[in-house]
RNA sequence: GUGGGUAUAGUUCAGUUGGCAGAGCGCCAGAUUGUGGCUCUGGAUGUCGUGGGUUCAAGUCCCACUACUCACCCCA
């Protein structure tokens, strides 16, 4: 037998209904702030991730799903969606379009990594991206994107965590003083940060073992080195949010793993997963569009994984949708109704009832013992009295109650 | 890439100092031939992850491998 391969995951039938619940959720909430969808393929030119994630990420160094086309191309499935969107954003000319431009999207993400609970190597994204705006409130109306479909899922849980982790000027002098900061103890810190010491030390603060912890409890804060825009725009922000009654907690050590992030930075962190907690993350990323080849844009948005959203969801008892059954199910006594039940079924469809009749051959009992478990919410039994007289009666499932009427008009009575 | 845990029926698991491979759930069929969820009866499904070793005897002890799982790194 061939198995499923590590880190994928099936979603069986009887619960695809909590996909579609949640994703129905997500494409309204999206909808109502003016978000509209983008599909990019699923594959685009390694060069895209290479320029627009960054070289020196670990996506990019050792996560991505990369191979060569027969056409001798280098082309990798999509570790993350902004790149793609950046992309797309400047082929189809979307900077000549009305601003800013407003687009969401639903699509699988690949990474080669070990999987944890709530950690897989495809998993699924809601993302939101909003380019052309510079201010503040671009920044705030996308969290409150996040914000608002929690609120729809009933979900008061995760927490808002924001930082600024400056301009590329800010960050400059920033590194220079958190490398001065650290350079005293670098040696009694773990082996992973005495490597990021020089390759990237912002990311030393997102360090959780404790000895750097202590050490990094007291480094300087990318917030104290912030040029005079930086600052006045994240304190904008936070008025903005504040007024807007998000609750939020400023969190300097909140460092995104991807290179394009400029300023703004936020995640929304859960604790009812277990360690892999993040459940949306996203920032600002006004280079990335030049990066990749366009005229400068500003941008912000984030990437929200939705299985740990389901995680989530299931862990604290959430409503997750309704499973979809068919409404009725018409119960031949024999294999002499089985036809005309077939076709009565069929009548029903076209009249939009969903409907469905015995195609095991099974005796009655066992159709009513299958309806029951299945939660059809009627059922009607045909045998050659309900053919001969053309009338039915319809079972409702819930309470036991029988209804009388014709064959034909069981689409009206059900109604 | 690093570290811990686990591996027995479709599934969740039990299996005594090493002594005939089991239970619940699910599935299928019945319980006087046209009405479900409850109950009762019966039935099907096993390379005990794989390969070695110890032993009269291994699901059980030892070794290796593989898979799964949790955690680290990093991320959603």
């Amino acid at each position: 037998m061939i198995n499923i391969p590590k880190g994928t995951k099936d979603v069986v039938p009887d619960a695809a209904y909590k996909w579609h619940y949640l994703e129905d959720v997500v494409r309204k909430t999206a909808a109502e702030f003016g978000f509209k969808e983008i599909r990019t393929p699923t594959f685009e030119h390694t060069e895209l991730f290479l320029r627009g994630v960054g070289e020196t990420t670990d996506i990019v160094n050792k996560e991505m799903y990369t191979f060569t086309d027969k056409g001798d191309r280098s082309i990798t499935l999509k570790p993350e969606g902004t790149a793609g969107v950046a992309r797309a954003y400047i082929e189809n000319c979307l900077g000549d379009m009305p601003q800013p431009v407003k687009m969401y999207y639903l699509t699988p993400v690949f990474r080669y990594e070990r999987p944890q609970a709530g950690r897989l190597r495809e998993h699924h994204q809601f993302g939101v991206e909003l380019y052309g705006s510079a201010s503040p409130y671009a920044d705030a109306e996308v969290m409150l994107v996040a914000k608002t479909l929690f609120d729809k899922l009933g979900l008061t849980e995760p927490v808002l965590n924001i930082n600024s982790i400056g301009c590329p000027e800010c960050r400059k002098k920033y590194n220079a003083a958190l490398k001065e900061y650290l350079a005293g103890n670098i040696d009694k810190m773990c082996a992973s940060c005495r490597e990021r010491f020089d390759k990237n030390p912002l990311r030393i603060l997102d360090c959780k073992e404790p000895g750097c912890k202590a050490i990094t409890a007291s480094a300087p804060k990318t917030l104290e080195y912030l040029c005079d825009d930086c600052r006045a725009h994240f304190e904008k922000l936070q008025s903005i949010l504040s007024s807007a009654g998000v609750e939020f907690r400023v969190n300097p050590s909140v460092v995104r793993g991807l290179d394009y992030y400029t300023g703004t930075v936020f995640e929304f962190i859960s604790s009812a997963i277990g360690a892999q907690g993040t459940v949306c993350g996203g920032g600002r990323y006004n280079n990335l569009v030049s990066e990749v080849g366009g005229k400068p844009t500003p941008a912000v948005g984030f990437g929200m994984g939705l299985e740990r959203l389901i995680m989530i969801l299931e862990n604290l008892n959430l409503y997750l949708g309704e499973p979809e059954t068919p409404t009725i199910y018409i119960a031949p006594t024999s294999e002499a109704e089985a036809e005309a039940a077939f076709s009565v079924v069929g009548e029903l469809r076209k009249k939009g009832v969903s409907a469905e009749c015995d195609i095991m051959g099974r005796s009655l009992k066992a159709q009513m013992k299958y309806a029951g478990k299945r939660g059809y919410a009627f059922v009607a039994v045909m045998g050659a009295d309900e053919i001969n007289s053309g009338k039915i009666k319809i079972k409702r499932m819930s309470d036991g109650v029988e209804t009388e009427c014709a064959i034909s008009d069981i689409a009206e009575v059900l109604r």
